[in-house]
RNA sequence: GUGAGCGUAGCUCAAUGGUUAGAGCACUGGACUGUGGCUCCAGGGGUUGUGGGUUCGAGUCCCAUCGCUCACCCCA
């Protein structure tokens, strides 16, 4: 085969494409009620946005993008991720200067280049909504309970729901200095990836899963014992909010993310269905990133959820049908096939799919075989015979019945009797 | 970037190192001159991913390479 698509990019075919429609349709309906409307950055951005936004330390800044230089030299990236875009969209257009909070959602595709496997992709697509303006846990309730409700209107049932606070820069530090200290001691324990996070992102060493490395941070501080003051009362009126709203979750101390921005609140909804890429959706607050960005100070919350990874669990439950096919015309002889042409047109005129054989010479036989196949509802069938008496015989598929009509009623005989019944 | 598994017909898969690489599904046609699904019959389809090597002989063994998949890392 002469031309393939790129590594962890892929065609989404049209029965997949079904699925993926009802995906954003009803992010569509879903979000709208909550006050979010949509935003369409654009696929590249200068380099510096990500670097700056995700965070130079990070892997995707370090090694994942797709960075190259445009005709004047300047470094484009192709969006790794949703977020710094808005948030950038937010202050260029000084949407701060509207009633808060200010609510938008997106979708599209995010790249980055990593080895993919399953739920992982080069080319992947995200739809992720961002909340500016407001610090309450009210807000932060809100958005979770609205991605719960999206999930199970999309049908999907035993997700599990993580929740955690990392502090903001007030706490974060001192916490830091904490878990240094303690994995200070345990050093020789640590497998050489958490030997390298000590140094870089040690908060990262507590969601190892090297059993060494489990056993060695079991009696670790957690980060929530580590809140200020403030944290603390956020994130405890967060649970008391989600308790209210009759949400589950589950305080993962240890939960880490992989963006720089986030402060305060991180979430994610996980699926066991889905192998080593576990999340479909994970979000957090980022209330310092408007600021950093040059914005006014103002606190913002979002999340993101893996289109592909929704896909692949809603396609398990299968039932992914199409529009169904209406009518085909069977047509025998060169006027016969004419004559369908100027019907087949008719009849789409009122908004119905219709097809029709383009071969004159084609047997019957063979027609009626691609009918079924194509799962039609009727096959309207057209050959000298009934050319000449002038009528068009149609067949019902579902239990063979069939009868003939006037041509010249024909077309109000469909729309009207048959449209109806089926 | 690291590791493992797998590459045979459009799809799912057979074939102890030994004739001309098979089967099911799908496709085309026939049995049934203009009537689908069920059944039976026939037919078209292959550089066994690619390139080397070992051997009298390689789909099978070895090496390389490409691709796919899963996992690590990380994340949606």
């Amino acid at each position: 085969m002469k031309y393939r698509t790129p590594k962890g990019v892929q065609d989404i075919l049209p029965p997949e494409v079904s699925v993926w429609q009802k995906i954003e349709n009803v992010a569509r309906r879903v979000f709208s009620v909550y006050g979010y409307q949509e935003i369409r950055p654009p696929i590249i951005e200068f380099t510096e946005l990500f670097v700056r936004g995700i965070g130079e330390e990070t892997d995707i800044v370090e090694k994942e993008m797709y960075t190259f230089q445009d005709r004047a030299g300047r470094s484009i990236t192709l969006r790794p991720e949703g977020t710094a875009s808005v948030v950038r969209a937010y202050i260029q257009h000084h949407l701060y200067n509207l009633p808060s909070p200010q609510r938008f959602y997106y979708m599209g595709p995010m790249f980055r280049y990593e080895r993919p496997q399953k739920g992982r992709y080069r080319q992947f697509h995200q739809i992720g909504v961002e909340c500016f303006g407001e610090d309450t846990p009210r807000v932060d309730a809100e958005l979770m309970h609205m991605l719960f409700r999206y999930l199970e209107a999309i049908g999907l049932r035993d997700l599990s729901f993580e929740i955690n606070s990392i502090g903001c820069r007030q706490c974060r530090p001192r916490y830091r200095e904490k878990l240094l200290q303690f994995l200070s001691s345990k050093r020789e324990q640590l497998c050489t990836d958490c030997l390298r996070r000590y140094s870089r992102n040690p908060l990262r060493v507590l969601d190892c899963k090297v059993p060494e490395c489990i056993e060695a941070t079991k009696g670790a501080p957690a980060v929530t014992e580590y809140l200020c003051a403030n944290c603390q009362e956020h994130f405890g009126s967060l649970k008391r909010y989600l308790e209210q709203l009759g949400l589950t979750f589950r305080v993962n101390p240890r939960m880490v993310r992989g963006l720089d921005y986030y402060t305060r609140t991180t979430f994610e909804v996980l699926s066991s269905e889905l192998g080593a890429q576990n999340a479909v959706a994970a979000g957090g607050r980022y209330d310092d990133l408007v600021e950093e960005f040059g914005g006014p100070p103002t606190p913002a919350i979002g999340f993101a959820v893996g289109v592909e990874r929704l896909a692949t669990l809603i396609m398990e439950r299968a039932d992914t049908e199409g529009p169904r096919l209406f009518g085909y015309f069977a047509t025998l002889g060169e006027r016969a096939t004419e004559e369908a042409m100027g019907l087949a047109s008719r009849l789409r005129d009122r908004g119905l799919w219709v097809e029709m054989n383009y071969r004159p010479e084609a047997s019957l036989k063979s027609q009626l075989r691609k009918a079924n196949r194509m799962k039609a509802m009727y096959v309207f069938i057209l050959g000298e015979e009934e050319i000449q008496k002038g009528v068009i015989r149609y067949k019902r598929m579902d239990d063979g019945f069939q009868s003939e009509v006037k041509l010249s009623d024909f077309v109000a005989f469909i729309t009207g009797s048959m449209v109806q019944e089926s």
